[in-house]
RNA sequence: GCGCCGGUGGUGUAGUGGCUAGCAUUAGGGCCUUCCAAGCCCUCGACCCGGGUUCGAAUCCCGGCCGGCGCACCA
């Protein structure tokens, strides 16, 4: 969650994205809503390539991941399974005098000292009177509890027909489908299912831009192992040297806000975290978040404190990364055990099994579940540059992740260089996400490109039509190198998809400048 | 949900009861231009929404919506 601390220039950035187009409110001409936002082209194509390192990383180089699309439309029963529709509803009392709103379960537990999260809406009126609870702020009565349900609902059929609510998680579909996805793809455990989609919640209270949203997308996973092979991740050992950043709850209690360093395999032997499995998707998680460009110095995992653990999780560690708005939650890792798979079976009269030498068992879950609104919007924060540097602002989005790769820019739009450079624009166009500029001084379209965390602007000049050369101009340096046209293709390939070196390039590419 | 503050072209702003609603920038078009927001000309574009007060409302009042901050909430 984000702390309080602001930094001055999160507003900036923020205008920034909606000036761009990047992000925007919905329906902003109606006046907009809070909590749902759109994406316009630039920030829609940088979501693609994080959704794309996503699955790179956690469904196409790994075996046995199955990627689903689920409805986002389900109907009741499934939520009275899940346990949804009680725990997604917060009884919530307000003060007559003041209006300050609590929760009526909390109240009651901070005067009796015992748990009240499972008393009804009746019993809890009853015990607050009972009890003679007055309003924790300015002593005022209190009214009547209500519930305020998290859940969007709706009613499925023209006339009032079966109650059904926007999913609140993309996971419940995961558990549905485990049963026919399982036996369909032949899986046998260890498997996973993977799914990339929106999820809805009604915030009471929507913030933040893209941090806290009633719509959003998730990017989740969920593990599927014997209870006994928990600690016997096949591909464990490819990870365990991997340096991780830990708080555990020991530290927390102590008081330590500074996380520990040390690889997974440490951490996994010493059980700060519980289970093998777990400790393999939390290295590659450090590994795909440091891909994205985010210093491993930014973020770390925090095991959450009983009072934050769900009740069905034996073990949540949260990535946690710091970022000018404060520190926001990004991921979030829990071992569901087979709480949720029992549930469906035996709300559903499903046996929800799998053959495992032979015999039947329920699996449990590991869940590793990323929010993609925020790693955007995180990925925006810290690649955020202001003005103070150049006359413009500019995004350093890792080359790969840009909206971009390329912009190819005629030096002016006559004598054929407009010609030559389009030309080189629809060949590029094959392999790389290109755009094409010829409108403006080459300084004003340069800085148009870094706006939008283009890293690099191919110019068309003059020595173009004389000797095939063209320029690469280098968002992050702002220098420029000359190169063949013949090696571009490969100089390109090398900068965005192989990660190689400005400096190594110009050595190894750069032309020298033809005299006047 | 509560409280405080705010809302004028895409963006930043000027405008304290009577303006043809001004400026800068962006964007589109044109001229010019041999590498980091050059210059010149033309053009598009705004008073958040709904009521009320008033001869007259961007301006005052009420309600709503949106945003910021604080509180509460965040399975």
């Amino acid at each position: 969650m984000p702390e309080k601390n602001k930094e001055p220039n999160v507003e900036e950035i923020n205008e920034v994205l909606t000036k761009r187009a990047i992000a925007f409110p919905t329906a902003e001409i109606y006046g907009g809503v809070a909590g749902i936002y759109e994406y316009g082209p630039v920030g829609t194509m940088i979501r693609q390539k994080i959704m794309s390192l996503w699955r790179s990383f956690f469904v196409w180089s790994e075996d046995n991941v199955f990627e689903i699309e689920g409805s986002l439309l389900l109907p009741e029963p499934v939520f009275k399974a899940s346990g949804h529709l009680d725990t997604f509803n917060d009884p919530l009392v307000q003060c007559e005098k003041c209006k300050s709103m609590f929760r009526a379960d909390h109240l009651v537990e901070d005067t009796t000292g015992e748990r009240a999260d499972a008393l009804s809406l009746e019993e809890l009126e009853a015990k607050i009177k009972e009890l003679n609870i007055k309003c924790p702020k300015c002593g005022g009565p209190l009214g009547e509890p209500r519930q305020f349900n998290l859940m969007f609902g709706t009613y499925i059929g023209a006339t009032k027909g079966h109650p059904a609510y926007l999913r609140p998680e993309t996971a419940q579909n995961i558990f549905l489908d485990f049963r026919r996805v399982a036996h369909a793809m032949r899986a046998t455990l260890p498997f996973a299912i993977a799914q990339i989609g929106r999820s809805f919640r009604n915030e009471i209270a929507p913030r933040n831009f893209l941090v806290r949203m009633r719509e959003f997308t998730q990017m989740e996973l969920e593990i599927f192992a014997h209870p006994e092979q928990l600690n016997d991740h096949p591909n464990f050992y490819e990870v365990e040297d991997k340096i991780i950043r830990l708080l555990t709850r020991e530290m927390q209690k102590k008081g330590e806000t500074e996380p520990m360093s040390l690889t997974i395999k440490e951490a996994f032997e010493k059980r700060y975290i519980p289970n093998q499995f777990m400790a393999y998707y939390i290295a590659k998680e450090a590994m795909f978040i440091e891909e994205l460009g985010i210093p491993t110095d930014n973020f770390w995992f925090r095991e959450l404190l009983e009072e934050e653990t769900a009740h069905y999780s034996a073990a949540n560690f949260d990535l946690e990364i710091k970022t000018p708005m404060g520190i926001i939650e990004c991921v979030g890792n829990a071992y569901r055990q087979d709480y949720d798979l029992s549930k469906h079976s035996k709300y559903s009269k499903t046996k929800l099994v799998i053959q495992y030498k032979n015999k039947p068992v329920v699996p449990h879950v590991v869940e590793p579940s990323f929010g993609l609104d925020r790693i955007f919007y995180i990925l925006m924060l810290v690649s955020y540059r202001g003005e103070e540097d150049r006359k413009w602002s500019w995004f350093k989005l890792p080359p790969h992740i840009a909206p971009f790769h390329v912009k190819v820019c005629p030096l002016m739009k006559k004598d054929g260089l407009d010609d030559a450079a389009y030309e080189i624009y629809q060949e590029l166009k094959d392999s790389f996400d290109v755009i094409y500029d010829q409108t403006g001084s080459i300084g004003k379209r340069y800085a148009r490109a870094d706006e939008i965390g283009i890293p690099y602007c191919i110019t068309i000049d003059y020595n173009t039509l004389e000797n095939d050369t063209v320029t690469i101009r280098d968002r992050d340096t702002m220098e420029q190198i000359r190169v063949s046209h013949e090696d571009l293709d490969e100089v390109l390939s090398l900068l965005i998809d192989e990660g190689e070196s400005w400096e190594n390039i110009k050595e190894d590419f750069g032309l020298p400048e033809p005299k006047e």
